[in-house]
DNA sequence: CTGAATCCTACACGATACTG
DNA sequence: CAGTATCGTGTAGGATTCAG
């Protein structure tokens, strides 16, 4: 889904043009970020219990296909939502933890997850 | 993204096994219904425009297949998020709406909409 | 341990055409 | 108006292998 073209929601003048009703666009971007395999989950670790390395997100996920992890953190990174922090040391050690918008993500992404958890 | 299989978060036990983390396994239905196309779209239009027709959700949500928007719509009522009255006239007119589960979908979802709008 | 590269498969989506 | 049926395509995801 391309975020840029014009999404017929804003531009739609057909339907109640007087009433100004939200632009749902912008969400769409979110969604695609965190509607990715494991996404969700790693948003919800990392606000949880902090700084977590590769592979305790390996293992905390279930993730089947360590390629997949990768790229999703690498996607959630260019995204701005989460950092990476590498050790020098050996073994090598690196930790992913939320920024400042993961953790608007998160606190935002947390009154949906109760209430999945209830259902 | 099937659903009732063991998710290795709630199952893990070689991570802080001792701390009471979240199960992250429900959220994954839930995302996985929302994330399809339109589908957060349909859920937000119908949560603060009421009732609405099938037409009109095609021009509001400029949408370019018809079958995709019965197909989501399909599911969504499938979900048990929303429901379908259709009204014995010509020309024929249906109507979909939030059903509770639905409207309170549509509330949690409120704040990362309003965040993504920031954003 | 922390990844990246490759190949393959399944499925969501788009386009088109057709029906009550 | 309110859909369903069918088919082609792109891409996310899984499995496997290899590397710093």
């Amino acid at each position: 889904m391309s975020e840029g073209e014009s999404c017929g929601c804003c531009s739609s003048s057909t339907i109640t043009p007087d009433t100004d009703r939200t632009c749902y666009c912008p969400v769409n971007g979110i969604i695609d970020t965190i509607s990715k395999k494991h996404a969700l989950p790693i948003v919800s670790v990392l606000g949880s219990n902090g700084p977590t390395r590769y592979n305790e997100l390996e293992e905390v996920l279930g993730v089947t296909s360590s390629s997949l992890l990768s790229t999703r953190l690498n996607e959630l990174m260019s995204e701005g939502l989460i950092e990476r922090q590498s050790f020098d040391e050996i073994p090598p050690r690196v930790e992913y933890s939320l920024t400042s918008d993961g953790k608007e993500l998160e606190e935002r992404l947390r009154p949906l997850l109760e209430w999945a958890d209830e259902a």
